[in-house]
DNA sequence: AATGAATGAGCCTTCATTCAT
DNA sequence: CATGAATGAAGGCTCATTCAT
């Protein structure tokens, strides 16, 4: 990319990034066309490829803020004193949402990456979105897997809690726009009922 | 489409069939394309066109083909003796895994639909979808809700079960050739996890 | 390239080869545009994609066959008996003005390749050149220099030379319709002057 | 253009001139950017068009300046005592070489005018040119043709000495910079040649 | 005056669709 | 019925040109 992009207006490169996110959260790489960016983002075609150079290096600079960004808002928030699985998860998506409120399809787009397939930018992505995995993973090591009921295996879990919030964040982005305050209430009543049930004796 | 398709011998209508479904439910409506068909049944690219007019046509075929099929063997399958939560949505998985000896990508083409979103086709596949979604709703009404745990709310229920049937189903089809078996085993071990944390008392 | 090109009918083969080939040949590979071979050859943009994937991919096939050709015919024409240096060079241009008749700009495409110098592909192109320009050196290594005036240098007779031929043949495709007589006549003309200046005794 | 231009220092005007002149003579006129323009200048983009509106108006301010400098310095060499063919068109070439060492690519760019057959501005470029090869003939008129072998034809003369020159032309512009001396020892070498083989008696 | 960010028309390339065989 | 050659509209990308600073 041309490092001048940051000596734009803070305004103008976040209309860009949040146009180049909008667009390839929802519709993935191969879809996102430079013709919608231009409609969603009023800014001309050209200037996209005067900064990134192309289709790729737009994604691939995408997806590197969202993640960097990401990671320094949990850097912050992810007190190694949280030891609840759900507290933890919770705050992560906390976290997510309080970045919608400057980056409104950060949150699709962080998941966009993890389903990205397009081959020619899967490795890169995998790459960037890795750092993120690993500070989740990292978080949540410091969850005491004795809290858990005997029937639920932990691997399953994780599973299950992620794609259930997968499931949740896909329905919030689904008509207009996402409403952070929504989505956490919807996130946390899943997770009452969650804590109800595979916790050893109910919390 | 031109009812003529149905005079083919079985084998190459089902040639067809399977190469138009697997590659709508892989990529999409959109990224789906004529040629990866055209290799994949071994079947001329005319010819698709010869019977079903265009994309949105052949897209609408295989949708509608799939559904009417899924529905016809839950219709068997889903006998209404069946009354447990799990039991019948196993029973309807195990419906869709038989479908796939000889459909292989019907169980994944299915969930590709409720995913679709490309307003090319949207309002179509969405009537289609809607009989299965139906039946499943009324299968599922046999269930005696009293039998949750009075911290789990149905809905919520229905979101995270369907939600974790979609992930196993996709980590299923992520690497090579889709095993029935295997997947019909994976979702039994979640759904016993299931049965132990949201049933009033661990069934 | 798509071998499936050699099956079509020889005309349209050759319509496709001289098309490409007059707009290689006057406006050098960059600035040579699909749209112009399209109405030059009346054949639509996607097929020459579709036979040769991209314009590098066109340009390498035109200017191998080009060389490829020419040198079957210089295999023929060029028969070792012929000694003098001026008859050598003759008999190739002589080899280049039959080629005309059935690809009128093959003569200047053989030259636009030893000007070419984009850098996308100069390589290739100086590489299928080659073989041309060997052929021309092996011919005019039975020439006996003996026969030159002591005021004559070899390599400022090829180099004057050359550049003649060149300047005669750029004339030739100056103004319309490449004519190979009228083109033949002023190359002989030329060489009957410089014949009798350049040797020893005037012959 | 806009004559505001003269206004610049000297220094800056030639360093403009140059850059131009540099990337038209050794591109032509459509492949010629104004990104290697700038680079080659260091002036930025949008300082050509205020002063030339466009990459037309641009060519033919150089081709124009060029042709004007050319013929000041022509009209100053070429004394009408010179009558020999060869020392008139050694005269011209060294006053072009001359004007190398403040345009390095003024001799180029002559050829390249020459050259130049993009229909947005060959009319004006054959135009502007036109001055120059008046002047050469003028010059040339001087000459006795009755001292020419009795097998040399003036006009065919013409035609062989003016594509050697723009051959050791092209070469001495072919690796790195355009040296001056070197092009005239080896213009002269050639020159030495020709005369010992046209003129009636060797001189 | 001088800069370079910004624009959009134009060219290469892809792909659904048509049609001659 | 079957084939795949042929077409052209649409998307990625380049570059002359404009314009706010």
């Amino acid at each position: 990319m041309n490092d001048k992009f940051f000596d734009l207006k803070k305004e103008k490169q976040d209309k860009m990034i949040n146009g180049a996110m909008q667009v390839f959260a929802l519709k993935g790489y191969k879809l996102a066309s430079t013709d919608d960016m231009v409609k969603v983002a009023g800014v001309s075609k050209g200037l996209w490829f005067h900064y990134f150079v192309n289709k790729a290096g737009l994604y691939t600079f995408v997806a590197d803020y969202c993640v960097k960004y990401l990671n320094m808002e949990l850097a912050v928030n992810l007190s190694s004193s949280k030891t609840d699985y759900f507290d933890i998860l919770y705050t992560i998506e906390e976290t997510k949402a309080g970045i919608s409120k400057i980056y409104p399809y950060a949150p699709l787009m962080i998941q966009a990456m993890e389903d990205e397939n397009d081959e020619e930018i899967v490795e890169v992505t995998r790459s960037k979105i890795e750092p993120y995995l690993e500070k989740v993973n990292e978080a949540l090591s410091a969850f005491d897997e004795g809290k858990l009921s005997k029937h639920v295996k932990r691997s399953m879990l994780d599973m299950t809690v992620g794609y259930t919030i997968k499931g949740i964040r896909e329905k919030a982005y689904k008509n207009g726009e996402f409403d952070g305050e929504k989505y956490l209430s919807e996130i946390k009543e899943y997770f009452e009922m969650m804590k109800n049930t595979v916790y050893v004796d109910g919390e």
